[in-house]
DNA sequence: ACGCTAATAGAACGAACGCTCTAGAGTGCA
DNA sequence: TGCACTCTAGAGCGTTCGTTCTATTAGCGT
């Protein structure tokens, strides 16, 4: 039996993949983390917002490892994100469409409205930018356009769970894969046919 | 002054931009669209699910007049694909960073606890994507491979919205649009080149 | 055994939620 | 003028929200 305060955050996680920041109540969290209200508020005095970022940010990190790792198994980056989108699908279809990322929900949810929330939300994004454009920039891309590169594949990455969950079905999310394959693989070879020549 | 319909409409969708569906109250609708709480249920008897469904199968329609207007004026797809972020871009910064799209945030939200709403958000994707690969048919793009680009940057669109509100930074949003640019002139190129030869 | 702090436990608070209800105002046709 | 119907108007319904509160129970160093 995991920690109490792990508990709470695995409940929140998954219900904001389920219903978002708005869409969850802090009832919803105890019953689903088996934790009565006292110990939620003794654990995040300062309410749902406390919780919401200490959830964003440790699940950002961990989606993170989970990226590596795959990245460092996968024999090439056009291999790791054809990984990354087919692995995604499979999860999607097992969850029954759950969203797979919590975080971008909650990001567009509360941009507007919060800006600790907003802040928390870019700090993972960001995050996960840098380290997928350090491994572009180790297979030969120049660091601006493996920065953009990279954004593209996190940002192509969310769109496809949207559109997935909202299809309720992974044709969208493995399509994008594949063209982002595409993208990744011409960007490649071009920076290699540069540096090298 | 536009019908009282009209402005229950316009309303919400403004306010889904802000704050999504969940984050959106009955009441903020009457105080925005300066309307009277009988109007609201007049016009729409079932409540909030039902305007949703209304708000997001208007500005759907409209979100796609505005894509074709774009993509007439371009000289290219890549052109369009340009004037595309950039215009997003440019509201964005205009707008103080709310969010372009009311659709895409609803749809994460409600995926998974409102069948209705979910159908109405995949049906306005749908036509979008639909709507882009026919221009991508025009320039010479093979059915499938169309459909599989079309979807492509629709998602990546809209995890531009969602890394630009994140960031309050148009840079992810512009950075995206480019690597899109690129990936639609090498699809291009590529199908140009096969059914030519 | 004692005292102190951490953690558990859930009832209860005011505010806000989506929605219903009844009453009246406006409009068009006979 | 009178009738029928659409629309306006907002108070009030029961429910749920995030949060606070007081009380009780573990765990642990001394």
């Amino acid at each position: 039996m995991p920690s109490t305060r792990d508990r709470i955050l695995t409940a929140t996680n998954e219900l904001f993949r389920r219903n978002g920041f708005n869409g969850t109540s802090m009832k919803q969290i105890t019953v689903a983390a088996e934790v009565p209200m006292g110990s939620l508020y003794h654990f995040f005095p300062n309410g749902k917002v406390q919780l919401a970022q200490a959830a964003i940010e440790t699940s950002g990190p961990a989606y993170q490892q989970l990226f590596e790792m795959i990245a460092a198994e996968a024999a090439s980056p056009r291999g790791a994100i054809a990984d990354f989108f087919d692995g995604a699908a499979e999860v999607l279809e097992a969850t029954g469409f759950i969203d797979i990322c919590p975080i971008g929900t909650v990001a567009r949810e509360v941009a507007s409205t919060n800006e600790t929330l907003r802040e928390s939300t870019w700090k993972v994004f960001s995050s996960w930018v840098s380290a997928a454009a350090a491994h572009f920039e180790d297979a030969g891309v120049p660091t601006d356009e493996a920065h953009q590169l990279a954004t593209t594949v996190v940002a192509a990455l969310e769109g496809g769970f949207m559109l997935a969950r909202a299809a309720k079905d992974t044709a969208p999310l493995r399509a994008i894969g594949s063209s982002i394959g595409v993208l990744v693989d011409t960007t490649l070879a071009r920076s290699v046919g540069r540096t090298t020549v």
